[in-house]
DNA sequence: TGCACATATGTGAGCTATCCTCTATGCATG
DNA sequence: CATGCATAGAGGATAGCTCACATATGTGCA
């Protein structure tokens, strides 16, 4: 539901297309947030229709139109009301999980196997959070805070840290297998 | 789309009823899964249509009319399938780190404000899952192997793992943002 | 006496998200 | 020369989920 606000809030740090929202997104965003184009276009309209964002028009040459959106004085309003709003943390659904917990059916080679390739999904998440580039605070982008820039950076420090517990577990729950199906 | 999974691990287990379902889901898997009732009854009937489960009926005085469902072998065969096939991890999407990632718009205050629901919602949720009972393995209720049993606290710790990372990520970035506006 | 809650199962409306497809064109790579 | 990718936007179908509501009865509490 807050596909929404969540362009809002990009949209709110610089105004894009629906085709630049979507790069956004699957960056710099990407690691707690993801959203399929035909989405991003259908939210973009229904932002527009509700007065929340409008849409601005740049001919191109040689290539598509461009239909670069801006946050109206309605959308930051929405935005900062969502922001302060309580939170409504949706339950966890964790497909993974969900297999351990009835994996005593399989043979033991599958149930390491499960966590073999469990290991890899997010040692790579890992290596990917590790991999972006945090410029020195010093000299941060024009416009960027050193509030925003500490908030920005504590939002992928999370990605990471959930990472490691992830494999932590990992490794106890393989040493705990270990002693029961050697 | 593995409600259906979810339900048919369940019912390896025990045959149950849609009331039962719930129960179950809420209770022991409630921490990785939920499910609303009417799509339990649907998913229930669903997989009865594909030949998955069969549904019983048990009439009962004075309280309404029992179904409850048992898996069929092709449902055995399904949810064997299911659990060694390749995970196929779908994108997080938390809205509480978008608030994070966007928050610097908000006064200093309902940062903070921010991040103490947040905290009060985890530690809760670390609480509940501490205060779970785990029975001494040497003492198994009938039909639980330990393999099952260790898989099914593996679970269940990874659930404290996380919200325990949490916690840490929280002190850490409430520490930092303390010093960029005290 | 009235109210809420537990037992038990469903239907219908509506929302969001994903997947697939379509439209156009330019540029690079093989 | 052909295939594919990047740019840019959008419609249609469908899955899955939530919320509200309907039905029917027994029990406990104030």
């Amino acid at each position: 539901m807050s596909l929404r606000h969540a362009i809002l809030g990009i949209l709110s740090i610089r105004p894009m297309s629906g085709y630049d929202l979507k790069k956004a997104v699957d960056g710099s965003v990407g690691h707690f947030w993801t959203a399929d184009r035909s989405q991003i276009y259908r939210t973009l309209s229904a932002l527009v229709d509700e007065g929340l964002a409008s849409r601005g028009t740049v001919v191109q040459e040689g290539r598509p139109t461009l239909h670069p959106h801006t946050v109206t004085d309605a959308g930051l309003a929405e935005l900062d009301r969502w922001l302060a709003s309580p939170l409504k943390t949706p339950p966890t659904r964790d497909a993974f999980l969900a297999r351990v917990f009835f994996a005593d059916r399989l043979p033991p080679e599958d149930i390491r196997a499960l966590l073999d390739a469990r290991r890899r999904e997010v040692a790579a998440e890992l290596a990917e959070l590790e991999a972006v580039e945090t410029p020195d605070p010093a000299d941060l982008p024009a416009g960027v805070t050193e509030l925003g820039y500490a908030l920005r950076l504590a939002a992928l420090d999370n990605g990471i840290a959930h990472a490691r517990a992830e494999l932590a577990w990992l490794d106890a729950t393989e040493r705990r297998l270990e002693r029961i199906t050697p």
